[in-house]
DNA sequence: GAGAAAAGTGTAAGCGCTTACTTCGGGCGC
DNA sequence: GCGCCCGAAGTAAGCGCTTACACTTTTCTC
């Protein structure tokens, strides 16, 4: 069934169907009614394909991210998804892991599709130069489709960041912690990205401004499973702290675990706040505060900012947009 | 950039041009060589839309999928998604929500786009009568493309289902319950779809099987959020029950805050199960005992089947798998 | 070394749609 | 009543690719 047979059964030309079906204003309304009636009866639906072929538009956009299983990816692509279909945009969705080579396969996977704009969930590059090779995909991605980065931050043509202030965030609860009588704050992370070397700087930072000393043996980095960390804090007979900032609720649970395998009280004798404020931080005994980090509105920006961009409507679109955002306390804090 | 450019480059016609692409047998190693090395130099990438219109194809797989935020649900996405691109597929994702009305917007959306194949997650339909209104959109759905349900049920040509035996697993973890002395057991639900209802069977006929009489007042109908649970539980004081089934983790956390919001001791004076063995039964204290719904190898069923039934290889495909799945015994159960 | 088979390459006809350009026909002014 | 104009519909030329079929080399075979 196509444009063909429409045309035929209704008694027009294939172009009038054509214009039926993207609804021009160049066909009379009766005219319309008929096509229309016929399309029903018959069940048509235009072939995407030989649409695009013609349009070189599919109305479709590629979400890159690194892991759907993570709750925060989870969010963020569910908050996309819907945001899009609004706009009458469909999604591909690839999960890349967190493999540079794999990455770059898909980005030029997705290009071929003939994607109207990327998404890269997560990805976080640094804005340093020293990065240069590992963000050239992405410069080259740019050049083809605008981009967008989901806390991610890329200084590059075509490429749009919308970020939360996670060096604030950091900053306002380490400080909290040393207000609140926390001497030793052990800085627990499991990746060195960008986005996790702005928390440092964070925790770095307020240490500083609250005439602390920086220590090594209190930033620790591990993987991020929740019996690792427990497993992993117990081990580390030689490492004493009273607190913890966590750069992911996975960390955090995990320190929860030790504090109560160690029957330690939370938050008397350790403080711990998360990232990220996902399910996990409700699940904890006790809940655990964490900060969150506001996907939705990551989200809305982002697609905002993308159906300016593709329509050209509206005036200037900001690349970069960086939102603050604050812990929410539940029990593991006491500030 | 397009086929006619290549081949003009490469001094070659654009049928060479597409048998490189397509690497066929038919041409030299020589030619191929030349074409390629063309190719990489120019960065061309075929046209998909193009490609599709001659082939009928866009190897482009179809996932519905009502919430991808939920922990199950994305994992099984996460798999789906890997499996079908190690065969070169593509996942196009689209998140329903539980409407009926916008499930069927979505699978009519997903056909006009040509998919190969759909996916549903999650899509859980009763096999009896009544609901063939219900199911009638995913009847038609199987006229035009193969359809696969994950943790569903349909019987239906041209529709596949791969799930896991709810009504077995709940039937065992009841049994050992009684057997282990527990007299009053809540069923803690949250949907009444096809795999709740095997769930409650299961729960049911354990009871009748050990003598016991089923009480209406112990099958509990809730909201899936942890917080609503624990409240409505604290609630209903006029419940007694010694442990709870619950279809699903949140659920079973809930039960646990509930437990330890009454000082309760678990299992001692109340044993939990839970359903899906997500990311929640190893963050909640104490961890929760929850059945593994093995979602990695349905997926794996599922893209095998599809895999078969879209390249015309191998036998037969059965409609209809179902696998058992057991408990993963932790800390809220003591049997 | 001629003839046939095999291998490599080219030609051209679609695939189903969009759209610039063309045609048609009826209403209007004079 | 004639010519003009304008709205409505049609014609046909792509869009970039695949592939059946045709054609030209090469490689055997005897």
């Amino acid at each position: 069934m196509n444009i063909y047979d429409i045309a035929e059964l209704a008694g027009v030309s294939i172009a009038t169907v054509s214009r039926v079906v993207n609804d021009s204003p160049r066909v009379s309304e009766k005219t319309k009614r008929k096509v229309r009636s016929v399309m029903e009866e018959y069940g048509y639906t235009p072939n995407v394909f030989a649409r695009g072929l013609g349009l070189d538009s599919m109305k479709t956009i590629g979400i890159l991210c690194p892991d759907i299983s993570d709750a925060y990816m989870a969010t963020a692509v569910a908050h996309l998804e819907s945001r899009l279909h609004e706009h009458g945009y469909d999604c591909i969705l690839c999960c890349s892991g967190f493999e540079q080579s794999v990455k770059e396969k898909y980005v030029s996977l997705l290009l071929a599709k003939r994607i109207d704009a990327l998404i890269m969930v997560g990805s976080t590059y640094a804005g340093s130069g020293e990065e240069e090779s590992r963000t050239r995909y992405v410069r080259e991605g740019a050049k083809q489709v605008p981009i967008f980065l989901i806390n991610g931050y890329l200084d590059c043509e075509n490429v749009y960041c919308a970020y939360v202030d996670d060096y604030q965030a950091t900053y306002d609860v380490t400080v909290q912690m040393i207000r609140s009588g926390r001497r030793r704050i052990l800085f627990l992370c499991d990746s060195h990205s960008y986005s996790a070397a702005q928390k440092l700087a964070g925790y770095e930072s307020a240490l500083k401004s609250q005439g602390l000393p920086v220590l090594g043996d209190l930033k620790l980095y591990v993987k991020n499973r929740i019996h690792t960390v427990r497993d992993i804090l117990l081990e580390r007979r030689d490492l004493s702290f009273d607190s913890v900032v966590a750069t992911d609720d996975g960390l955090a649970v995990g320190a929860i675990k030790y504090a109560n395998s160690k029957l330690l009280k939370i938050p008397e004798d350790l403080c711990i706040t998360g990232f990220n404020n996902s399910s996990l931080s409700v699940c904890s005994d006790p809940e655990l505060s964490s900060i969150d980090n506001r996907v939705e509105e990551l989200c809305n920006i982002t697609v905002g900012n993308m159906m300016k961009i593709l329509h050209g409507e509206g005036g200037e679109v900001s690349r970069n947009s960086r939102i603050p955002c604050r812990l929410e306390k539940r029990c593991t804090t006491d500030f």
